[in-house]
DNA sequence: AAACGTAACTTGCGAAATGCAAGTAATAAA
DNA sequence: TTTATTACTTGCATTTCGCAAGTTACGTTT
């Protein structure tokens, strides 16, 4: 469900980076084919993991929200990106020293920024 | 790097269920290819993450073994079974239980269990 | 309101990865 | 010495993927 290339970077940068729109992950990932982007979005939605809706501001865009599920993968998330600093060469050391320096504290604030940021749908 | 279908599946099931051999994976996991599986284990050998040597036993057996580099995944491994045993069906509730009642106790008997396993080349 | 730009896609196609069936080589067991 | 087992490799059809080029709906500029 998460096994593939793309899925569980897509709600790493969602969750780290504040990733919410379809441009921000196209941008950001190189050699991310589009309709595999759209697709891969749209099994995440399917799996309870994100949930779209219009942005009322814009109406060309769509934003995407981690659900319940999905804040619940920050654990996961976290272990893998410590797992990959502590094994292969990564950037952003400062997110890292974060999460080393209190696991816990860090996983409080992830959850805290993503409160009331989920769409009512859960 | 284990970005794909199979090659967490692996790691976790030598972690877990304590496989060491082409014919343990491929017995258990239905629909892998075994040229895939030759290339997922030569793809984890070639990261690091496994080793292999002849089985002093049985000329015709190759016994995988986790490096360190492998067995530091038990975190990552182990977040992801806790949230799919919370999110999805899953089986196994034994291990799940093992895990939520003292996670740090269940990281360090992984890890005692892979002491002197490992092959000498690290 | 007409023209242009932007966001989120879909479609088509060649290339790469995968699943499946059928080998093969080395060793072990009968 | 024949048969079984283990760990693979090879060939081929199918699926998935990356890339380029649309398409549709909306927003912005003039």
């Amino acid at each position: 469900m998460l096994g593939d290339r793309w899925s569980l970077l897509i709600v790493r940068d969602m969750m780290l980076l504040g990733f919410r729109t379809y441009k921000e992950f196209m941008e950001c990932y190189e050699g991310i084919a589009t309709n595999i982007l759209a697709d891969r979005l749209r099994k995440l939605v399917a799996h309870g993991i994100l949930t779209t809706e219009a942005d009322p501001a814009d109406g060309r865009k769509m934003i995407y929200s981690l659900t319940a599920k999905g804040i619940a993968l920050a654990p996961v998330l976290t272990e893998m990106v410590l797992w990959a600093a502590g094994h292969e060469k990564t950037g952003n050391q400062e997110l890292v020293q974060q999460m080393r320096a209190d696991k816990a504290k860090f996983l409080a604030g992830v959850r805290e920024r993503w409160k009331g940021r989920q769409s009512i749908r859960a």
